[in-house]
DNA sequence: TAATTATTGTTATATTATAACATTATGTAA
DNA sequence: TTACATAATGTTATAATATAACAATAATTA
């Protein structure tokens, strides 16, 4: 049973973008898209996302600086991303599979050190961008 | 047989900064580093870490904004990276695995996209870490 | 040698992110 | 329900990261 967190005010309206986006959002178009509803500062926006990070609502694109909507409804907790990139068109989807995550896992453990988490970016061309 | 990368002024500068660092570096400390070699703005060492990210020389570790000199001689196109990362020291190790880098590019040819690289960051403790 | 491409130099500016401090709201335990 | 602790908010200023635009020079290739 998922616990559901309860988020605050502008947790929720940051949150409300960036999943109506359905495609990486960075900071200051978030900022930009808020400011109509009073967040007006960058650091506001930036608060509300490191914790819907920390919670895993939403995941950081590393190599994009930018933000997406987590996609698999069982990953409270972001421990354990991979995306895909497409250098052309910037399309990001979020991979859930379960075989690569096992995987990864297994591989953490077989390491020294105490792995907490890990973050995946394939880069290429999208099937729509290939074709051109 | 290794294709020799022959470095313009520049690139040899930076890569040389990067790679005596035997730790991930920054853009502005690898600026501050050769402002006594004559290179005083952010984009000449910009330019020099692209290009030598391009040729492999050196890696970037996206979730740090910071750049380290790759330590598998063999990976002269940076292609397929893979990094651990102490989040208590902030210390890097660039992962050289086999079996890892067949399973990510066997992964990649399953899916719908044609992929050209990734990079794979792994967070946790260090072993020194983790005793503390 | 001319043409092309890569590299450099320079100034200004855009973009991304945090420090520091004050205040308000929410949750929790006596 | 009051006191205490913790989380969230608001605000100004500034730090850190990165690129645009333009001009000049060096290296490579036809």
């Amino acid at each position: 049973m998922d616990k559901q967190q309860i988020l605050s005010k502008n947790q929720q309206i940051i949150f409300d973008i960036i999943e109506k986006a359905k495609e990486p959002i960075k900071a200051y178009s978030i900022l930009f898209n808020v400011q109509k509803k009073g967040i007006k500062a960058p650091l506001q926006v930036y608060r509300a996302l490191d914790k819907l990070v920390e919670i895993g609502k939403i995941h950081k694109i590393e190599s994009r600086n930018s933000f997406v909507a987590c996609k698999n409804s069982n990953c409270q907790i972001s421990k354990a991303t991979a995306f895909s990139i497409c250098e052309s068109c910037e399309e990001v989807s979020e991979i859930s599979d379960n075989k690569l995550s096992k995987y990864l896992k297994s591989f953490q453990n077989k390491a020294g050190m105490k792995f907490k988490k890990y973050n995946l970016e394939f880069f290429g061309l999208c099937k729509k961008c290939s074709i051109k």
